[in-house]
RNA sequence: GGCCCGUUCGUCUAGUCAGGCCUAGGACACCAGGUUUUCAUCCUGGCGACAGGGGUUCGAAUCCCCUACGGGUCACCA
């Protein structure tokens, strides 16, 4: 439908705006229980691409129903954890937004004044069976190998009853009067799925004590945040024909769900501790880029096109589509999860890395901040040897350590000290190269001093391991790595004759 | 156990909706070469899968059914 424009703003707003499917929303509600866990990452992820791409909202929903578990600390570090992956939303309790207050634990009241409508509209019932009762009746359920389910003891109480009862004090809990019949629905990722209601127990919407669970308050949250789409994890997929049968109680249109496959361990279960580390933050502090974990994430169960691996977050953005999300779990590979870690670093531009790296650094007590900030074009120079031969920002550390080692105490390497005391001549060699060294210009570069030790080996009439080997042991301590001239130049020729000095000693 | 979901190389996956373009493509890992002073990078090659069985069809990884296996879920947790 077209609207007539208006005389006073004619721009193409409005007529711009109904021509558009209408504008989504979609939203990532996690409990504040524990650590930033990778699978909320990548359902935030995926739902955040849905809201860009499609020009809708993103809102972040905080679900602290459960008082007991629910922190302040793990709200604040879903907050920072989310961000520093790159995601931002527009609606939530750091940002506010039009359907205030985004935490659950502050929504209570309109929860249950909810639950009063659905109370008088006959949905709901009030239930005042006692824990002791259905304990009892789960174990008769559980002996029998029935399944369990309440039996409805309270659906049909006469209203003089509930009267009487209420007027008693008695506690009582709020159960979902699940009709007959069955609900289908599209899932975006799976087509259609039936539940039977036959399945369905008539489950408790408000608890006796402790207020209303999970299955109720995220629905009223969505009904009154006009969440338009729910993408979440296949756990939740049992969950939905409780949701669905809400919407209809209340008449409100219901959104689109999707259930995203699971990530799973080696084990081939849900991704826990027990299999590796879950949580953002020890991949944060093992030195993954973000990039590299956003990227990765985007792998776990999507494809951007069969053969690209490596892809930033802008193309995941125009590219996402849920309906394109693999259905099996994804079990968590760690190996190819470090490999893109350094195919992103190698991607990064230098100054980038040597700043992620700097930390770890200092951590490492090889230097302090300041040193390094004053050094920072040495350091920048350090950094660049080392961005092709790391897989972490955490990697570094231990690769340049011998740069910031005293150069008659420059650690050895078990393989490296082996290779160079194969060559029988490695002290005449070494004090030979040191002379030569020594007799070079101060400012050659390594290109220049490569070639010159080049044509120094062969007028020794050496072979080029004779040489090498002996002298980078003498300057790095370690079987491989970069460009030895490198090493000379950032290290400066007075330490580098120290260094070989010293080796002809320890290498004796 | 009931219900629900799933099943392509060891792993992540493309191909499945619109059956022939698939003697099933890519990536990680692994193996073998090459490049490199060394290590890493990089390059080349190799290994390696449509869970099984029926059906429909001229033709099935793709559609249907059954079986097997795997997972999820069965709370007054979320």
């Amino acid at each position: 439908m077209l609207f007539a424009p208006c005389s006073t703003c004619s721009d193409a707003v409005g007529p711009m705006v109904t021509l558009m499917s209408e504008p989504v929303r979609v939203r990532i509600a996690p409990s504040p229980t524990g650590t930033v866990h990778l699978g909320l990452c990548r359902t935030a992820l995926f739902n955040w691409a849905t809201a860009r791409r499609r020009g809708g909202k993103f809102i972040l929903r905080i679900e602290d129903t459960d008082h007991d578990r629910s922190t302040a600390e793990s709200e604040a570090a879903i907050v920072e954890g989310l961000r520093w992956l790159g995601l931002d939303w527009d609606e939530g309790p750091d940002v506010g937004g039009p359907y205030a207050p985004y935490r659950q634990s502050e929504r209570i009241e309109r929860h249950h004044e909810r639950a009063g409508e659905l109370l008088a509209a006959g949905h709901a019932y009030r239930c005042f069976c006692t824990r002791e009762r259905l304990d009892a009746l789960r174990a008769g359920q559980e002996e029998r190998k029935e399944t369990a389910r309440y039996d409805g003891q309270c659906r049909d109480l006469e209203p003089d009853d509930v009267e009487r009862r209420l007027a008693a004090g008695e506690p009582f809990a709020v159960r979902f009067r699940v009709p007959e019949g069955a609900t289908t629905f599209d899932d975006l990722v799976r087509g259609t799925v039936t539940f039977a209601h036959a399945e369905v127990d008539d489950w408790v919407m408000v608890r006796q004590v402790g207020g209303p669970t999970y299955n109720f308050v995220v629905v009223c949250d969505d009904i009154d945040m006009r969440i338009t789409e729910v993408l979440r994890g296949e756990e939740h997929l049992v969950n939905t024909p409780k949701q669905l049968l809400l919407y209809a109680a209340f008449g409100a249109p219901a959104p689109a769900f999707g259930h995203l496959p699971l990530m799973l361990g080696p084990n081939r279960k849900k991704l826990s501790k027990r299999h590796g580390d879950t949580a953002l933050g020890d991949y944060r502090a093992n030195g993954y880029p973000r990039e590299a974990i956003v990227n990765f994430l985007c792998l776990q169960g999507w494809a951007l096109d069969g053969a690209t691996e490596v892809f930033d977050v802008a193309t995941f953005v125009e590219r996402f589509d849920p309906r394109d999300v693999q259905k099996a779990g994804a079990v968590f590979d760690f190996d190819k999860f470090k490999w893109l870690s350094g195919e992103l670093i190698r991607r990064q531009p230098l100054a980038l890395v040597a700043e992620r790296c700097a930390p770890f650094v200092v951590a490492g007590g090889l230097a302090t901040e300041g040193e390094l900030r004053e050094r920072a074009r040495w350091f920048e120079q350090v950094v660049a040897g080392e961005q092709e031969r790391i897989l972490l920002y955490s990697d570094l550390p231990g690769r340049i350590a011998h740069f910031f080692a005293a150069d008659e105490a420059v650690p050895y390497a078990a393989d490296a000290e082996a290779g160079a005391r194969k060559h029988a001549g490695r002290i005449e060699t070494l004090a030979a190269f040191r002379a030569w060294l020594a007799a070079q210009d101060p400012a050659a570069s390594a290109e220049v001093l490569g070639a010159g030790a080049k044509a120094f080996v062969a007028a020794a009439g050496l072979k080029l391991p004779a040489l090498f080997q002996p002298l980078r042991c003498a300057l790095t301590g370690m079987a491989g790595g970069r460009d030895l001239f490198d090493v000379v130049v950032l290290l400066g020729r007075e330490h580098a004759l120290a260094r070989i000095e010293a080796a002809e000693r320890r290498l004796a």
